[in-house]
DNA sequence: CCGCAAGATGTGATCGGTCATGTCTCAAGC
DNA sequence: GCTTGAGACATGACCGATCACATCTTGCGG
């Protein structure tokens, strides 16, 4: 009964009138100014405890002007890869003292990602990480009133928007070149969906690295990222006789390659070598366990949140491209070329 | 030039000025309050786009004591079932007009749990969700402040926080049953970390299954979820001659017990039958393709929301449990006993 | 042609903090 | 002894919306 005369909940004024000091005093505690004698200090901590008094962070996000919030756009979190640098972000935005607004979107036009960010931005959230990795979704930070601050993953070109992003290309050559080391003529790519910067990145790496070596570049073949596509690749790559080497651009993909290889009878690595991209937890315990590019999304995740926090506090920041690097993990879907 | 002739972002009054009429009607045009003639809502409407004018929700929330932002706490968002599970809510909740702020924890004990919660409640959340499938989290809630709307996933049984699952026993009596059915003499058991409801509901459901049938129990080989201890229980099952048929907690782990059998020689489903649970994207491409149960990810966020919203918009109701029925799905990596 | 209720709009208070500024006390410096 | 300045607090305005209530129009029955 003591805890609640009155339903509403405790504000600062009544903080105030408990510790019989003013509720700027109260405030002064709370943000723990220097100029306040320690027994005064000590006056309000213990109202603030015996009220049971939790400061009202919206009353003060509006005269801020500053929400500590942060509002994520995200495709689909349920992939691997959104959902690592999602965690990564709330990770390094929470010890940052920022909450964490999420909005996952299943289409990433330009136009749903302006609207999302646009609704993020009417909630008020003091800045924005685009997770999209696509052209299109690209297309709308650069609409962007400036003076948003805002960070993408991997995208954009825009001269104001900071980006963060994986060495694409360097993962797609270092997976290219472990397949030509291993004596391999050539080497198959199974690539992501178009308008994916990731899709490109890739398979330019790829590319780059075969041409590089004087090798022939066969066509890539088509998937989604979606086990289902590689395992049609997979069916077809079986059929000819002639590959050796696959490089898929995702894990999932290179799942389902390992998956058509095995029904058709193609050993791995004995007859075909396969390398995949991410290194998903599950790649170590395929059949057999996947050689693959290992991406550092925790690292992703926290330079997003430091670039950000850096533009909001002291504004529009020239334009950084932080690059983070892959790490190629060799595990017992290749062998040397028969 | 025209579109900044003062740096500040217009407001309501600039917006009533522009147009020639009170804060309030515009207030009103926004909110579509129905006593406004039509002419008048249409030069407010002009009037805002011409400024390009947002309302500041932060303002809004001051005075209605509504922020329209839900949060949710989850464990290790990384895994397939947390994120699924917060992809559904999150689809949920922005439909109805709400918006997400996400903590995820990686440590999910009472006190974190809390802290996050209150963290949540501080910065003025209208509910929360926890996706926190353990005892001790569910602990957490037992100490909630009545009266802040929550909704737990899988957990605790406090009577005024409602419960939203996915029919744990139910999906492992399918597998059990399935296996039975196939003419196994009994099932073998890989099971999840202690402590977490999941774990006991799926142990509970094989275990009940099997003695209603008269058949022994062997002792569940304990597992954390990663595929890594799937494997290491694979190798100890491959090792045991009697063994026909096992059934893995979640699918990861079936993945290691799949990759621990083909190291050993011991074929799947030949010699050994494996069932998982989860149905993740990716089990239809093992080797070979899993059968499991699927667990309806979305249900179970929409269900979140729904309650949720039901407690915020009509105070506290009756505890409910909610539950969501699994479905048995049936792949390759199960056959008849030898 | 008046009265009066419903509809359309305006006015000022309010939410719960922070910010700018003012007042008072007291020790240091001349 | 009196100025000076810094520390310790208090006071009132303000952020940008909504809410309660007041006021001014209308439309319509009598």
């Amino acid at each position: 009964m003591a805890t609640t005369p009155k339903r509403r909940l405790p504000v600062m004024a009544d903080v105030a009138k408990e510790a019989g000091v003013s509720h700027q005093t109260v405030s002064r505690v709370l943000n723990d100014h220097p100029n306040v004698r320690a027994d005064t200090r000590a006056r309000v901590e213990e109202a603030i405890s015996r009220l049971g008094y939790r400061r009202n962070l919206v009353a003060r996000a509006l005269v801020t002007k500053r929400s500590r919030m942060l509002g994520v756009v995200s495709f689909d979190t349920t992939l691997y890869g959104p959902a690592s640098t999602i965690y990564g972000i709330e990770q390094a935005a929470r010890t940052a003292g920022y909450f964490v607004s999420i909005v996952s979107l299943k289409s990433l036009d330009a136009t749903s990602v302006r609207a999302a960010i646009d609704y993020l931005t009417e909630q008020g959230v003091d800045g924005v990480v685009v997770v999209a990795p696509q052209r299109s979704a690209g297309r709308a930070l650069e609409s962007l009133p400036s003076g948003t601050p805002a960070v993408a993953v991997e995208g954009t070109h825009r001269a104001d928007v900071s980006v963060v992003c994986i060495d694409q290309f360097e993962g797609a050559r270092l997976a290219t070149r472990h397949l030509l080391d291993l004596g391999h003529e050539t080497v198959w790519h199974v690539s992501g969906p178009p308008d994916w910067l990731e899709t490109e990145g890739r398979l330019a790496g790829w590319r780059t690295t075969l041409e590089a070596a004087g090798r022939p570049v066969p066509p890539p073949l088509p998937g989604d990222w979606s086990p289902r596509t590689g395992y049609e690749a997979g069916r077809r790559l079986a059929a000819m006789d002639e590959v050796t080497a696959v490089f898929a651009a995702n894990d999932q993909m290179a799942l389902g390659v390992l998956r058509a290889l095995s029904e058709e009878g193609v050993k791995v690595p004995d007859r075909m070598s396969v390398v995949g991209f991410d290194d998903i937890p599950e790649s170590e315990f395929f059949s057999p366990p996947l050689t693959t590019v290992r991406q550092d999304f925790d690292a992703v995740g926290r330079r997003c949140i430091e670039a950000l926090l850096r533009q909001i506090d002291s504004g529009p920041v020239a334009y950084e491209r932080l690059v983070v690097p892959p790490a190629f993990i060799v595990r017992s879907s290749t062998a040397p070329a028969r």
